[in-house]
DNA sequence: TTAAAAATCTATTAAAACTATAGGGTAATC
DNA sequence: GATTACCCTATAGTTTTAATAGATTTTTAA
């Protein structure tokens, strides 16, 4: 299941790539028009500050706007930043890899033969479609 | 993140289809042969029997058996059973839709858009493997 | 025929982790 | 001094992952 904060801080980045100009949108607007929890969105536009996405301005006329062409901003960096790892176990992760403990034969081992594929093909879908192709 | 139960109700499944014949196979067998707790692995072989994948047996020699062949498990079912929707969102679930309250607009909601993809490319890769696959 | 043993079934509960949100104060900018 | 992002804390709720204890059914053996 996806979690609200991704769901949320990507109708946040599209609503923010929707936007004219680069100028500063406030959160209050944001959460408005998105139907979300104002200080909720607060917390999750900062990890998007702080991971490179967004840049913000304080006081009168401030607010959060996009720091890259939507068209940069790949899918995949979004989903990792927001939602983790892509791999829905650690076994089959790129970035986040770990081994199961109780798991003798990786390569045996059928659960990590099915989430390898079903990773695969999600990891196609996020590489080849950016911010730009939802606005 | 796939849930324990997922995986182990997998391992399970592959464990039974990888039988010579179709003999039951105890509980303790599976789980001292997977390293799945005993008693965790009780309730999911339950709702896997529940579901129509598996027989039991009780009394000695009793156990749990495949009730059909590894060949007609397909993914698809095992997960819904398993880890319930493949879809991320309700909005985008053939088997458990739901419309998003926040949203006034699904088809131009950048989640679902997203989302139906995602949904696609997982369920072509459930559709197209069954139990037999792993074993 | 009866009793014991072997196994599945059922229900309850509990710890731990995670999710989503709220409150209140701080710092920067106009 | 007004406005707005920033930061920290707490918390209610849910889900996950079991642990515990016993009930029920079947087989085997005395």
């Amino acid at each position: 299941m996806l979690s609200k904060k991704t769901k949320y801080g990507l109708k946040a980045l599209t609503y923010l790539a929707a936007q004219k100009d680069r100028e500063p949108v406030q959160i209050a607007e944001i959460a408005r028009h998105e139907n979300i929890s104002q200080k909720f969105l607060e917390s999750i536009l900062l990890t998007l500050r702080k991971n490179g996405f967004l840049g913000s301005k304080k006081g009168k006329g401030g607010g959060y706007y996009l720091i890259k062409d939507p068209g940069e901003i790949r899918m995949t960096s979004v989903m990792r930043v927001l939602e983790g790892p892509i791999a829905m176990v650690p076994c089959v992760s790129l970035n986040f890899y770990e081994p199961c403990e109780d798991c003798p034969d990786e390569s045996a081992c059928s659960v990590h033969k099915l989430m390898l594929m079903v990773r695969d093909s999600a990891l196609a879908v996020y590489r080849n479609h950016t911010l730009a192709d939802f606005v």
